[in-house]
DNA sequence: CATGAATGAGGATTCATTCAT
DNA sequence: GATGAATGAATCCTCATTCAT
């Protein structure tokens, strides 16, 4: 059917490379294609927008998410299956740049990106239902506000130094726990 | 010490007024210079930068930290002292919302700004080596990390919505406690 | 003559019934392509430029303008065959917004539509020449002057309402009589 | 008060003139800055749009439009008052091809051409009521619908050659008038 | 000092046309 | 012959900053 062809491939291959070597969050489309040895054209032909590209670039990270709170929902031990889930998911957004908008945006360009982001959030609901149970966090936190809280995390990682990823995660797994 | 002129000191207030009813992080000086009713050329006078014009527009907000500071670092109760302070600080940094950047800025244009941010600095250092002490604090986070971690939780709220300040507080005061 | 296969007469058709449903004067031959369901360079293959396309969507036209034509010029009231000539002369080029370009155009692409056109003139012509004699038509107009007031009138129409057609119509007849 | 600087003042001019010299109808603003020796920045502060810029070029044609409205509306033989003011105004019309466009827009920019339009449009409708009257015009013409024909007679004269302008001009007049 | 006109690089976006597949 | 990806000039428009008045 549709059969992919190899140059448009190679062009979008060579777009979305160009795309991460930039910051995320100031993607300038012109600036992509001439570092990709492309027109503009091309790269609007393949994303008709900003947010489509930084879709296209989160795609494999989220594909990575998607394992990960699989992996989770599915892990016996519900402490472990949270600290995991939340730290490799703090170590992903910190990689792409992009991800955080990706995974705040209500709209998604692409059907999968969409599907992804809500087994994503129904694997983690379920690992977060089962450590609620497990008093390991408050009830009173919704599954949106820890979502958010990791961006509020991410944040404080970006404006300091990487080495206080761990510190800054195990400040809100403490955090999010029930008071005694 | 410099006698201020009359006007001069109208053109500035006009300025920051119009400053403080845009959404901060876009300032246009073009159209701020309008909405004062003023020329661009004023506003660069005042404002050689947007960073200049920022910090201005911090320095109240600043003056109310200060504020804040010293009476935390002399509150006798070390729990409400750490408390009140993290909670304002959060809760002028919402309000402010160029804060984030003069306090996080290496270089500040106004020497006023900078013995402001030290004072601040000092004295909430002073509480929170209180609170280290006390054992509210784990002994392995800095000052700057605590710093980074507020800015991480404004961001959190700014993201969602303003009545999670409180609880996103709540969390971020109880994860920065040691473990048991 | 030249077999013309099957296959490239529906991709023809297919662009054609593409093309009639934009408004003509703005052909985007991609988004015609697109709507045909066919590639760009199918559309390019078939009409090598814009007026290849107009022409093309005109032939229909002009093969009813043609039959009007010699209708006119066969009928022997001559009043009654300049009236109905210019009324649906100008029907058609109501109906069909790139005929005017094409009636209009010194070069033709295609040979069978500089035929119509000799055709729809010479017909024309006759009638004219008959109403000229039978005092219905000045005699210091050229038909190229009242094909040039029939694209007036036809304007005119445009950038009013689609009724004032007959009003309109009637005002150029009366106005290409003779003064008395 | 609004005291209009001399450097503003010249590049007005400037950019009025350089947009004269082009075809009216396809104003590309960057080459009419760089025509005029400005910046685009320059010419987007003066006409923050095409049409700004069309309106302004049409003032002056206006004004002179205007007057001969006025003229007209106080000339005591209508039938001239009606031939005078329908020639001169296509002739305008001829002179200045963004006339059409302004005098066609509901929405004009300028309050002073708003002004001048509606000026226009009473004096000429206080002779076309006289030429009513006086069974010069049909009574089933509205002044909108003239102003229509006289844009459908400036198409015709644009397609066609400038000598036909009074000929066509004739029709018009003629074609107006109630049947006998 | 104040003014605001001028600048022009920068960024987004479109579309007619070509050409490799 | 059909395809549609690629091209990139062209266009529009904005805004931080300078400088003549």
């Amino acid at each position: 059917m549709a059969q992919i062809r190899a140059d448009a491939a190679r062009s979008r291959a060579r777009i979305l490379d160009a795309a991460r070597a930039r910051p995320s969050g100031d993607l300038r489309l012109n600036d992509v294609a001439r570092e990709a040895g492309l027109g503009v054209g091309t790269v609007y032909r393949h994303f008709p927008s900003v947010h489509a590209l930084t879709e296209a670039l989160a795609v494999e990270t989220l594909e990575r998410m998607v394992m990960i709170a699989r992996a989770a929902a599915e892990h016996p031990d519900t402490e472990s299956a949270l600290a995991t889930f939340l730290g490799e998911a703090l170590a992903l957004q910190l990689q792409d740049g992009g991800l955080q908008a990706v995974l705040l945006s209500p709209d998604d360009e692409e059907q999968s990106v969409r599907d992804m982001k809500i087994e994503i959030f129904a694997a983690f609901e379920s690992v977060l239902q089962r450590a609620r149970e497990a008093k390991l966090v408050r009830p009173d936190l919704s599954i949106v506000q820890i979502e958010h809280l990791v961006c509020g995390i991410e944040h404080a990682v970006r404006i300091g130094e990487p080495e206080d990823r761990q510190l800054f995660l195990d400040v809100m797994l403490a955090g999010i726990r029930p008071a005694v």
